[in-house]
DNA sequence: CTGAAAGCGCTTACAG
DNA sequence: CTGAAAGCGCTTACAG
């Protein structure tokens, strides 16, 4: 189907009776223009709805002003939350947002990210997703900077990540567990291998060696609600059940209080303390009063877009932890 | 900061002894060019890392290959799911969507609107987001098709509008409640004068008056789940309550559940019914088990997609209405 | 302050 | 099947 074409630059000078240019200039900040050539154009313009052409101006000006987005499972973080400042922060500064989801959040992103390089996206911004180093360093090589969001940016060089304080929070969370009496503890992982998970199963076993506690079982859960049940189900079912489980994530912490409470009729804290990460929605709801370890997610998502508005080259791999707290609720409440 | 550039059909060319043109066709489906050329082409632009610049074709072609999207407040449609939904089949076709969100779902989302056609977008997808008239027709002067998701087109021509089935839904949750035998109702709606919530509200009362009952009492919650609550307790704190609650979201719904079951201390579908509609993914957990209609977003999006990529220019403003079922749970059921 | 002109990286008739 | 050339709608030195 054909376009009905917009009016251009052409047109509009055409119209107020200077040069293409001069149109140009009046929409360019600062440009060097007369005040009344630019009120002129400005109303020629309003009367044709002249718009100036975003594509055209990318291609001259070498930069798009488009940042390439591609989210992972968006189920793990407040996801919605963080679309939202991300948007509302970006187009302050007057970036806008190609967006693509990847199914799976196991493969890397690379398909994605391939299309979203031939718009000449000014910067990647992978939330919860991956990218194979191959492409990475492809990226590095066309000057386009990677930021990682809640995921560690491996090791390949120039790629920044912006992630919540695995360590501190496992740490707070064996601590308050412990505090509060429960001494059985399992670890419910979303990945037994996911980075994230390692730091807070490392943090939580450490904890517990130096109080001379045992070791807490560990199990995953996949970061879904049906990957959570199962293993709810699982570790609830042996003779000598845990007393607390950390989950690491607050979704797959709903999932084992449900399961906990309707399959197993326990009373969630005095007989099972659920614990769970992120500090989503849900988990102040009545119904859960989830004891967490918050992930800022306003937070990240600014520092991500103040380091991506900085738009300096980064030569070396960086990590941006983000401290949350401890958010004491019922889940975790013996008496 | 200047961008380190990207190789261009024409190193491409000059590296593998053939025109800028004949690269462009290489990588042009069925367009007119040797295989062996073709074949050298590839091998050279696989070597120096090239990737048509999609900004230059959008500006030859006079389509950018972009859809636009806004998404209004995400919360009352399962929002995950349908981007997630949206995305795989728009990029299926080769499509790739520029995002916006608008903060506040009252207001129309026009400046996002206006920064959209600056990129020349080949359609524009609202999402529980409106639209001022006006702009509403700029863009059919421009050639660019609307389509509203979740939401009325309005009377403005040339804009096409999926929702779910309102009617149907208000009519079928009105027959189970009194089935049920539930005979004091009230509805609570996001918006007292949003079309949806009308269409809602009318069903009811209409089969109600038909039935010969009493009318129900209307209340509004405002979408949000503060709203909900508030509202909530101001009719269950009446001398004579409601014994069901109809809500037109399933948050709004979840959040009523909370309410009267830890305020109130009333018993969920025994002495209080509470229905809503979409059935998001919360409304089949076991903490609500809520009885709603369903809206069937991913049914919903294909055909907003389907109608998207057909690019027929659309004359009237039509309304897509894609039917859901009644989902029976036990937040409806009597014993 | 302003215009003519070159150039951004493509596509596509038009000849050959 | 292939290349030279025009054109898409901008920006920005360069003269004036």
């Amino acid at each position: 189907l054909k376009r009905l074409h917009s009016p251009s630059a052409h047109d509009v000078g055409e119209l107020a009776g200077v040069s293409q240019a001069a149109v140009s200039r009046a929409f360019t900040p600062g440009a060097s223009i007369a005040e009344a050539t630019r009120k002129r154009v400005v109303a020629a313009a309003q009367k044709l709805g002249y718009r100036p052409n975003l594509l055209a101006r990318s291609l001259t000006m070498g930069r798009s002003g488009i940042v390439g987005i591609v989210m992972g499972n968006p189920r793990n973080i407040a996801f919605n939350a963080a679309l939202q400042v991300l948007s509302s922060r970006l187009s302050k500064a007057g970036k806008h947002m190609l967006i693509f989801t990847t199914e799976d959040s196991d493969r890397a992103a690379d398909v994605q990210v391939e299309d979203l390089l031939k718009y000449r996206v000014d910067a990647l911004l992978l939330m919860s997703a991956d990218l194979s180093p191959k492409l990475a360093s492809r990226c590095q090589d066309a000057g386009i900077p990677v930021f990682f969001f809640n995921r560690f940016g491996g090791k390949t060089g120039g790629i920044v990540s912006v992630t919540g304080d695995y360590r501190n929070g496992g740490r707070k969370i064996a601590q308050h567990l412990v505090e509060q009496g429960y001494h059985r503890l399992a670890y419910m992982a979303g990945l037994k291998n996911a980075p994230a998970d390692r730091e807070r199963a490392t943090a939580l076993s450490g904890y517990l060696a130096k109080q001379k506690l045992p070791a807490a079982q560990i199990v995953t859960g996949h970061y879904q609600r049906e990957g959570a049940m199962a293993a709810a189900r699982a570790v609830l079912s042996q003779p000598l059940p845990p007393d607390a489980i950390f989950c690491g994530t607050d979704y797959m912490a709903i999932a084992t209080i449900e399961v906990a409470r309707f399959e197993f009729g326990l009373k969630i804290g005095r007989e099972l303390g659920v614990i769970g990460f992120g500090d989503i929605e849900q988990a102040s709801w009545r119904s859960f009063d989830l004891t967490t370890y918050s992930q800022p997610v306003s937070i990240m998502v600014q520092k991500v877009v103040d380091l991506l508005l900085e738009d300096r080259p980064v030569a070396h791999p960086e990590r941006i932890v983000v401290p949350g707290e401890l958010k004491c609720r019922k889940s975790t409440q013996r008496d």
